[in-house]
DNA sequence: GTACACCCCGTACCTAAGTACGGAGTCAAG
DNA sequence: CTTGACTCCGTACTTAGGTACGGGGTGTAC
């Protein structure tokens, strides 16, 4: 079984050194024996480390991470723990499109509010938001 | 004209008082004279405050914040000038919006995948990302 | 036999946007 | 005249996710 040092581990896993060594200090990664003086990763680091990138891109931070990874050490947790997990994931981005949209919708307005011109612009609507009555929508 | 000490300025922007001297710090609001030992400030640092938060929710940074404010401040800016800011932030958040949207279609995904049970999760999807050739889509 | 790449460790630093703390001064009420 | 609420200032701390640095050890190639 082929062994990697930190090194080759990091870029097999598309990451720095000092990613995997703060992720080791998170315990996001476990320690391995640093017998000979260095650490011997196997080809499971890679595979730990590359989950971890993909969940962050899922919009999972480090520490729910740990947790998906917690129960994945448990041989009690189900499937069902998974899924509440993920489910509570989505309602979150839902949430944050929406948020999102809403803002989109504002932009666009101002946007638009505020004419094409060359002129000074007194009239321009976003900066109407320090008047009194600015109608800042 | 009214004149409003730190504490009062801040409740009525709806900030605590350590953040409108974060906001000084900052070149955000402009120190007012400390003459009798307080700051003393008028109704028009209320409405910055306000365009502050505004355009926050609007997903500026304060950074950016700045900039605008400048345009404001320089006779010489035009409404262009901040059209192209704002549709640069649109731009922004609608990439933002389509990443969201990919994830949630992952989440889903993974959510449908990992099917609904009380058994250990040895075939969970998510959880195959560890395997060589888990189908981690 | 030395240059170079790589590893060890601990600690400090980074951005963003605040929040908290400690010691001191001031102001109005009772 | 003391209590409580408020202000002043500078500095340190917070969260998240790293990134950088300094001083030292090791392993290999020329």
């Amino acid at each position: 079984m082929e062994q990697f040092t930190i090194g080759k581990l990091a870029r097999r896993a598309g990451v720095g050194v000092e990613t995997v060594r703060f992720y080791e200090r998170r315990g996001l990664i476990k320690k391995p024996s640093v017998k000979e003086g260095f650490r011997k990763y196997s080809e499971e680091a890679v595979r730990r480390i590359r989950f971890i990138k993909r969940a962050q891109d899922l919009g999972f931070t480090l520490k729910e991470i740990n947790g998906l990874m917690a129960l994945n050490a448990n041989p009690r947790s189900t499937c069902s723990d998974v899924r509440s997990q993920t489910e509570a994931k989505m309602k979150e981005v839902e949430e944050k499109i929406r948020d999102l949209k809403r803002i989109k919708k504002s932009l666009k307005h101002l946007f638009i509010a505020c004419e094409e011109s060359k002129e000074a612009m007194a009239h321009c609507e976003i900066l109407n938001c320090f008047e009194p009555d600015g109608k800042c929508k």
